[in-house]
Formats: C-alpha cells, sequence, structure tokens
DNA sequence: AGACTTTTAAATGTCTGACAAATAAAAATT
DNA sequence: AATTTTTATTTGTCAGACATTTAAAAGTCT
C-alpha cells in the first residue's frame, strides 16, 4: 500500500484510493483492522489529519467504520445491501435531476428493469409480498390521499413487486430505478380518474403475480407505463402552453 | 443549514449530511460555491479540520468538487453519469464477493437486466455499436487468448449491447450488473469448446440486433445464461470433488 | 493607452501539537 | 472472587501555523 510522490491529486484522495484498492482487491478482508491512524500517517508519510481525511472518504463509501477506545480504530466495513440501497437511491436521484434527464427516459428504464423482475415474481413472490401490494392498491383508493402520498404508495407497490423476485441483487439494482423516479413523479397532478385507470392496471398486475402468470404482469407493466407516459406528456403540454 | 447539538453522530458525518440534504433538496444548486472552510467553520461552530473532514465525504460521493486558489472553493458537482458508473461498479463488486452472492443469483440478475434492454437495442442500435459487437465476437475466436482476456471481451460485448439501448439510465443501472459479475467469470475455465459455443450464442444475439428481432435476441440472451450456468455449475463441482 | 510584470489577497492543502472522550485491559482494593 | 480504580490506546476535535495555487489588482514599461 503506497502513493505515488509524483502525483498532483491530494495526498488524501491517494490514500483512500491506495486503501480502496486493497480492500477491492481482497488484500484486506472484512472485519480486518486497519493500522492506526498515527501509524498509517508514519507508514504514508504524512499527518494524522491527512490520513483522517482520506479515512472519512471511505467512510462516506461504507467501505470502513470506525470504533473510538483502546481497542478501536478503522475496521473493513462488510457492505450491506441496505447500504448500498440508500447509495444507490441518493446516486441515481440526482443523476436523474442534475443531468436534465427526460421523463420518457426515466419511465422507460424503469418499466423495462421491472419486466425483467416480473417473471420471476411470478414464480417466487411469498404471500408477504402479494399482502404489501394489496395493501399499497387499497391505501391508493382512499378518498383525500395526497398526490404525495400517492406516489409514495405507488413506490411501494413497486418495490414489492420487484422484492417478490426474492434476488437481493436485483432488488439493489431496481430500487434505484424505481425510488430515483419519484420526485419525476410527485411532479404529475393525479385527477380521481387518472387514480382509478393505475389502480385498475395494479390489480391486474397483483392478479397476473398472484396466480403465476408473468406474461400478463409484464403485458400490465407495460399498459402501466405507456398511461404513465401519456399523463405526463399531458402536465408538460399543459405547462407550455400556459406561457 | 443546522447540526444538532444532541445527536452523538460524529460532527463530521452531520456536516456532509446536512450538506448533502441540500444538494439533494436543490437548495445548492450545480455549479454553486459553498461558504469558504472558515466560514464553514464559524457558521457550524466547529474547527476548520472537522468541517473539512465532512467536505471530503462528500467528495468521496462526487457530490462537490474542490479549487485551490483566489477563487476557489467547493462547488456542487453535476454528477456526471461516468462517474455515477465507476462508484456503481464499485459497489455492486464490492457487494457480490462481501456478501456471498451465489453465481446463480448475479447471473439471474444480470440476464433478467440485459434481456430488459435487448428489444430497445434491437429497434435502436447504431453501426457502431453492431461493429463494437462484431469486433469483440472476432477477438473471442482468437486462438491463445487468456481467460482474462475472454472475460473482459465478454464484457465489451455486452456493454455494447446494453449501450444499444441508447438509455443512459439503463446503461448505468446495467453497468454494475455487467461489471460486477467479471470477478466471478474470472474463476471459469473456458475449454474451447465452452468458448465456441459462447461465440455462436454471441453470434445469434448480434444477428438479432442487427435485424430488429428483440424477441430472438431475448430467446439467446436466455440461453447464453443457461449455459452460462452450466460451465459455472460444472466448475464448482470440479472444485467440491477434489476435497 | 495598451501590454507585460509584479504584488497581493484569498482559498484550499498540509503539518504540528494539544486535549477530550470513549473504551477495554490491567491493576488495585475490598 | 468481585468490584472499583487506574492506565493505555485510539478516535474525535480544536487552534494555529505555513505551503501552494490562483486570479485579480496594482504597478511598470513601451
Amino acid at each position: 500500500m503506497k502513493i505515488d510522490p509524483n502525483s498532483t491529486a491530494d495526498l488524501s484522495a491517494q490514500i483512500a484510493t491506495a486503501i480502496r484498492d486493497a480492500i477491492v482487491a481482497g488484500d484486506l478482508i472484512v472485519d480486518e483492522r486497519l493500522p492506526s491512524e498515527s501509524e498509517l500517517a508514519e507508514q504514508f508519510q504524512v499527518s494524522r489529519a491527512t490520513v483522517r481525511e482520506g479515512l472519512k472518504r471511505l467512510a462516506a463509501q461504507s467501505l470502513i467504520r470506525t470504533q473510538r477506545g483502546a481497542t478501536g480504530g478503522a475496521f473493513v466495513n462488510r457492505l450491506s445491501f441496505e447500504d448500498a440501497y440508500s447509495q444507490q437511491i441518493t446516486t441515481s436521484t440526482l443523476l436523474l435531476s442534475m443531468n436534465e434527464v427526460s421523463f420518457d427516459t426515466a419511465c422507460e428504464a424503469r418499466y423495462a428493469l421491472e419486466r425483467a423482475c416480473a417473471p420471476l415474481s411470478a414464480s417466487r413472490r411469498t404471500a408477504d409480498q402479494l399482502a404489501t401490494m394489496r395493501a399499497e392498491i387499497f391505501r391508493q383508493g382512499q378518498p383525500g390521499l395526497t398526490d404525495e402520498a400517492f406516489c409514495a404508495s405507488d413506490v411501494a407497490f413497486h418495490r414489492a413487486l420487484v422484492d417478490g423476485a426474492h434476488n437481493p441483487v436485483l432488488s439493489y439494482q431496481l430500487a434505484g430505478a424505481v425510488e430515483a423516479m419519484q420526485p419525476l413523479m410527485n411532479m404529475i397532478t393525479f385527477t380521481a380518474r387518472d387514480r382509478a385507470t393505475i389502480l385498475t392496471l395494479h390489480t391486474t398486475i397483483t392478479d397476473a403475480i398472484e396466480s403465476g402468470k408473468g406474461d400478463a404482469a409484464v403485458a400490465g407493466l407495460s399498459a402501466l407505463e405507456e398511461e404513465t407516459r401519456n399523463l405526463a406528456a399531458d402536465v408538460f403540454a399543459r405547462r407550455a402552453a400556459k406561457r
């Protein structure tokens, strides 16, 4: 684990990279303790403050955790799916909001990915996930629900659908795609009629998942995608006409 | 932008969270300059070193960039797809290697996602992407290619396939799934016969993409998935038998 | 006046040394 | 033997200093 004295990059960044590489390469294994900050400072020939900045970079990516006290120190962290989820969601959300990704592009990606889950979900979903989907459908039918709450329930519905595939890797990948859409969806105003249409489609999809018909679920998702895109197109057209 | 004096969390972590929240909420917009480190230190009532640790956390997530000099400072960074790609790949790779994700689980997720891209790719791919796919197929047929090089070419082939969908959000999501598989794939030894089988399937898929037949491409991917899983199962069975 | 050079000020990057707080092990006491 | 106290180690935080980079301001020369 060495740093390049000729590099112009910040020392703290170089230190973070060196340690990260060691973790990715497997030279440092999960729960292994790194040398203390003072030892690292001597090893890299920098001050303790610089080492700390490097370590904080790694902590931000959940690659290490620190513990104070006599037997404390920095330990290689087992990256949990939960940690990875939340990072993914933050990154995806910012990616969409900062890069002028069109609603259609994001929507297309999301539904393409969801359709990839549907057949697996249809054959593996537990009663628990089905119950969640039904519960969210019920919630979505409640009168007086705000648009935000409707969208949040929509996200919960789709997450249950995705989790039904019982593949944590898929769930992790999809978390970003589904949740990052929420701010975009929140721009839409859902009329009572819109909600009724969506509810019908949600029911169709849930029925298909329950009876193990992957194809029908895929078709339902495609219909839902079209509906969503039409709704968004209307909103944007009306907004453009106002000017 | 405030921190909770009663929280037990590290001050640098709280500062990072406060600024991150402001960025996600849109209170700080792209390319906006944050107050200088000294000003932030005064604002949060902490030392400059603590502020810096917080800022390094944000820099690790590509949320800010820093510039030295008179008009320098920390600026809200536009999260680029490239930045997001590489973060995704690191995270996905570690997630798989640290959590005992089975080969089958990872493989299933990867191919499910790729099949989601195939129909889009079949209708939108450019000549460029097709050429890349053909070139990689050619490379994979070269004698004397190491297993590592074969896998790397395989990744390039699949990335071209995914990029053919011309949806940056999809490409971003898929980058992690495809690249994170590489270390797992590298555990497999490909015999000449294995390679020939894979080559045939790659050709089938490319032909389907070229002629706009999404269904055929999906079928080809499914066949490739089965082939890959059989290969891996053989490897693991042989390894288990050795003991 | 305009082009070039020098100075200056502001900002991040790094270092040093110190103290606070947490924590577990070792030592002392009951 | 159980409990309490001490001690050593480690991270968290602070204060102040200097180095380096950078652009703008000031100065100088033609």
